[in-house]
DNA sequence: CGCGACTTTGACATGCATCAAAAGTAGTGG
DNA sequence: CCACTACTTTTGATGCATGTCAAAGTCGCG
């Protein structure tokens, strides 16, 4: 990558002792490494293109489903959920977001947000604005192979995902959860066996299409087996290779 | 759209009277519409990128899980299914296409095919070279977006599919499935509401993550309610807002 | 016409949703 | 700092949907 580290990574220090992902293992840093490589781009357009660090309080949307599509957001610190409503006004969660991940990928064809974002704590995002990337004839190409790219493995891991958590009972779909927090916290350089819940246990039934109570026994029963330990929203992952194992799919080779 | 009708249609005529699309209504039109609009292509260029029509028999691959991607292919009649394998050796269907859809999306930034790809009837397809496509300088900007329009969209539909049918109940599910399939068809001015299931009960219910006797037993039902007609692998909708109504999430609003 | 593969039908077991209520947690004001 | 209310989570009891096993029936191909 030809962009200088020293460039995404002087932002202030982590003021509220969050977990926050280094620039480096940002989404947005691939992104915005092949914008910059044409060593064109000075640092003020850089600036221009990447509003660093905007602040979103728990509770509060980073953007509503079928608000026009700004540019994309990589959440710095903190978390998110994506939903968006049934028939009925109930909310259906579509998703969680954690550092270094991006928002608003789903929008870049549609001109608008498909869904609403909702910080889960008191999070940060980086912004990256799309008006002022178009202008940037010369890497817009590059730029362009860049989202190619990002949008053809979401939709690889969309389909898997689903593939999966359709066939797997209600065990092996919060095991695969469990995992698949972990593993996405590992991924930017996170804590990964230990870390907060901070979503409701109702987001998470919602999320994974099961009842809240199932949620709950479930946690407990792996407890019970010695896979995690919980307390509320504090969660630790003891035995990983047993979770792994309980979120494949079952009964194929007995 | 720059790119004359004649052009594209100038098919031998259907020879074993298959449902067959239109080049018009075909998903690789948007994509070449793009590509010859600038006039600059002659149609022996065109000829080039497109491979017309391969015949694939029914049982036949038109390529597996992994191997290298040269292009995307589109379902000109007949029907496919995409499949992958989970550890055990059973097949898990992925997806079903039909004759204007496109084949290999997901897999333009991973070099290779990410699932196999088999005829469930004899079928043809016509093919869109990709290394040919990247020599079009010119036209190749233009075809990217068309490309991220494409899988923008895609991940779109794949979330709220899986969204959904987390949620449903076999019966919801497969209602959606056939008003899904209904309205593919549909969409391509193909026969909607009278057609073949072209896939075995085994296929539906894998794809669908239900139990091959739980699909019988439900299409038996819809029968008995006057909302299908099934006839081993002839099937016809009668009440299809009945179905749409099953389709949708239940007890939200009572 | 007969064989193997696919599909339907029936009986049964169970995983999970649902309903109801208790226990825990957080936020608010005296 | 504690009491009070409202919300979230846990726990228990029950019923239904759907997976599983077994067997009969049907289709399609040689």
């Amino acid at each position: 990558m030809a962009l200088k580290k020293e460039e995404l990574q002087n932002q202030e220090s982590c003021q509220s002792c969050k977990a926050e992902v280094a620039c480096a293992n940002c989404g947005l840093y691939g992104v915005l490494g092949v914008v910059s490589k044409l060593e064109q781009s000075t640092p003020e357009h850089l600036e221009k293109i990447l509003k660093k660090r905007q602040t979103v309080l728990k509770g509060e949307n980073l953007f509503r489903a079928g608000q026009p599509f700004n540019g994309l957001y990589a959440v710095k610190s903190g978390s998110f959920k994506s939903y968006s409503f049934l028939e009925g006004g109930q909310e259906q969660i579509v998703g969680f977001h954690f550092p270094g991940e991006l928002l608003g990928l789903e929008a870049v064809s549609s001109t608008r947000y498909a869904y609403s974002v909702r910080a889960l704590e008191d999070s940060s995002v980086c912004e990256l604005s799309f008006e002022e990337l178009e202008l940037m004839q010369d890497n817009y190409q590059q730029f362009q192979e860049q989202l190619i790219l990002l949008l053809s493995n979401q939709v690889l891991l969309e389909q898997r995902q689903c593939g999966l958590s359709i066939r797997q009972s209600a065990d092996e779909r919060l095991a695969a959860f469990l995992i698949g927090l972990s593993s996405r916290l590992e991924e930017r350089q996170l804590a990964a066996s230990e870390f907060r819940l901070t979503m409701s246990r109702q987001d998470i039934a919602s999320y994974l299409g099961l009842a809240i109570e199932t949620v709950s026994r479930i946690l407990k029963l792996f407890q019970k087996r010695g896979l995690i330990a919980v307390q509320s929203k504090q969660i630790k992952l003891i035995d990983r290779p047993g979770l792994r194992e309980l979120a494949q799919l079952p009964g194929s080779t007995p």
